[in-house]
DNA sequence: CTTGGAATGTCAACAAGGCTGACGTATTGT
DNA sequence: ACAATACGTCAGCCTTGTTGACATTCCAAG
């Protein structure tokens, strides 16, 4: 289906159609939808959207996250941001204390409720995408990661990479 | 780095942590955003927007598809892509044209026009493609495919499966 | 100690692109 | 003749992104 060759200097060629390649990004358009689908089902009925769940899951990834880090991460402007936020810490969901050392920072954290609906969103999205990954196969799942990451802008990729050392 | 294992029945057996299925799930967010960044960046100078790059790329993908096979595709209303078509007939790069057999329905075409933006934000996009192909190795480009397939819904992978038998 | 700049918050206005609901018009099939 | 289908359109609403302008608070350098 997707033929590899080799040079002798070791090089990976691929030769890929047109057609091939675009397979690979339609795939991607319907499986982003998938991927998406649950949390947007579950937030469809309280006054939250995307990019709240954005905001709140990676609150919960990195608890004390100030207001600038977290732009960067989710790359929009602060005041498309602030708007989310603002909703959330009104209703309790996030908290927002003042930087200790830096009192012009925010470090934000998800309060008991917040982090369950944290809990609710992530359960939903993990059941897909370990679902996925185990109907796909360890194999597929080390291909998969390799490809998105080779996918991505450069910044992101270093944002990435610094979350993997941070993580797990 | 992923676990894998096999059962005496051949059935296979993935150990993922919540963290390593999160971090599909983050590299997924990523890459999305880089995904689309090239073709947006061309449409951001003129009028047109995402919504109108899905429309011309399935249009090109499928010429003299109807606007309600394109609906579903898309998944969204056909006031939604109501909106998106006309401003694309009324600036020549769709044409419409009123079925043959059933006078009810309009097929839709790329102009030339029409074809030459596609060709541009499709170019991007799949250059982006092909390096990450190519930085993946062939391997890991089938399990891509393989993981996202997985990860669609019921539905959106009958319609993709549809467009492969089509395809090539 | 003053001041420039950084980090944050907020207001206003706007646009894209989703949605629902309602209605109109051909056309087709029963 | 009549119901259903395919499509277009108007109106209004929501979320989520944008820019621009401005206030506040604070750190740090002069």
């Amino acid at each position: 289906m997707i033929e590899g060759g080799r040079t002798e200097g070791g090089q990976t060629l691929l030769f890929l159609t047109d057609e091939q390649v675009r397979k690979g990004i339609e795939a991607m358009f319907f499986a982003y939808r998938g991927f998406t689908a649950d949390p947007d089902r579950i937030l469809a009925g309280m006054a939250y959207g995307r990019a709240h769940h954005r905001a709140i899951h990676f609150i919960h990834r990195s608890p004390g996250t100030t207001v600038n880090n977290l732009l960067s991460i989710l790359g929009v402007t602060k005041q498309s941001l602030n708007r989310v936020l603002r909703t959330l810490i009104a209703e309790g969901l996030v908290e927002s204390r003042i930087g200790r050392q830096d009192k012009r920072e925010r470090h934000l954290h998800l309060t008991d409720e917040g982090s369950a609906l944290e809990q609710r969103l992530s359960d939903a999205q993990r059941d897909r995408m370990r679902a996925a990954y185990r109907a796909a196969g360890p194999a597929a799942v080390a291909g998969f990661r390799q490809v998105l990451e080779a996918m991505m802008d450069e910044d992101m990729r270093r944002q990435f990479d610094a979350m993997r050392d941070r993580g797990q």
